[in-house]
DNA sequence: GTCTATAATTAGATAGAC
DNA sequence: GTCTATCTAATTATAGAC
């Protein structure tokens, strides 16, 4: 009558081990037990299919295999399930993202290679849907967006400035706004050819962008000269 | 009965001035008369404050102070509605951003403005709200995004790809890519600062970015030495 | 053309059985 | 804890008076 048989799936995962501090202080954000596991899974699809406002608590029930009051027992709102998605998905995303241990080696082959797992990382049809989601709802949820920009754009900023700034030979004087031009050029491309479907317009190769962006930062003139 | 007097403000317009292939074939999509231009200055207020699913009608209605039944004389449906205001934004907004006449003058001084005046119109809030929103929405309306590409990020690439071809001395081999590097670092600038409310817990300097970019672009190392 | 009033449907959230 | 059934409010869209 309580304790279900066999959920050693999920239980073998320890309960606390939030990294960063998330916004309802009473529940834990990620995956506590299978319930909240599957519902979270079917939030997931329909929330990053429809935003926030296009989705409704109904559609998360069916696509969560579970009834409306079930989701209502373990999250107190549709708001407070929202945020617990975003939350858990973003910091999820980026725990793999950039290891913890700094870049290194020679930038010839480094800058290429990062801007490569970069793109792989961010090609696939979920992240460009949560991408899209954050920007849909930074208004409505600033919390989220700002979660996004620390655990994201700040962390990934500060790694590749720090390796700029152990290279004295790049000659980088603002290592900081040099590695936000590296990722905002990958970022926008995503943005016009992913997010916006620009690709079925105006298709645009990303190795000539990775091969531009690394000259201009190695040897703008090497290449012609 | 039937011609209300005073309409000279929106008469004195032509009607048909459309750049751009437009979805709806039938209806203009631009200020057809007094009535339908209320009702899209109320539409523009909500919809870019709450996208498309979170805007209901009746707030559409309440904000442009008609009633209901009076937009759905002049649109299809909240879909057409929404379709026909995002599209006359976009276009409206980038017949100013560029003039038809291409760029000119020193590198050193051209790049630097162009940024400053690209930083000057993305930086006011109807702005950034509607970049927000053709994003937000670029699932559920592919064809208001593409427009978008084409009309705002492809043209922009253009131009500034065509000056840099036209400066054989900055010894650019792929002057599109470039092109799009310099704009992409500028958006996702503001994507973060603005739109993803970066600028309340990580604030960066926009000239610290166009000193970067410009330096990467002309001289990369002369600054520092 | 424009408004008020209203249909028909769907939304978020809860009650009560098990 | 979970489900079925249900309540109330809000939603899109339309009918009918003027």
């Amino acid at each position: 009558m309580s304790i279900p048989p066999s959920e050693s799936l999920t239980e073998s995962m320890p309960e606390q081990d939030r990294l960063v501090t998330l916004s309802n202080g009473t529940e834990n954000s990620f995956a506590v037990n299978a319930k909240q596991e599957q519902i979270l899974q079917g939030a997931m699809r329909v929330f990053l299919q429809g935003g926030y406002a296009g989705t409704s608590m109904d559609r998360v029930a069916a696509a969560a295999g579970v009834s409306k009051q079930t989701i209502y027992s373990h999250f107190q709102d549709k708001e407070g399930l929202f945020v617990a998605l975003i939350e858990r998905v973003t910091i999820r995303k980026f725990l793999i993202e950039f290891g913890p241990e700094p870049l290194q080696g020679e930038p010839a082959i480094l800058l290429p290679k990062l801007a490569e797992v970069f793109f792989a990382k961010m090609s696939d049809q979920e992240y460009i849907s949560l991408l899209r989601v954050i920007i849909a709802e930074s208004g409505r949820f600033p919390e989220l967006a700002q979660l996004y920009v620390r655990a994201v754009i700040q962390r990934g900023r500060g790694i590749l400035g720090s390796y700029f700034a152990s290279r004295p030979e790049l000659n980088i004087s603002d290592p900081e706004a040099t590695a936000h031009i590296f990722f905002g050029s990958l970022v926008s491309f995503i943005l016009s050819q992913e997010v916006l479907h620009g690709k079925h317009t105006t298709p645009i190769e990303k190795e000539r962008l990775i091969t531009s962006l690394v000259n201009l930062i190695l040897e703008p003139r090497a290449a012609s000269r």
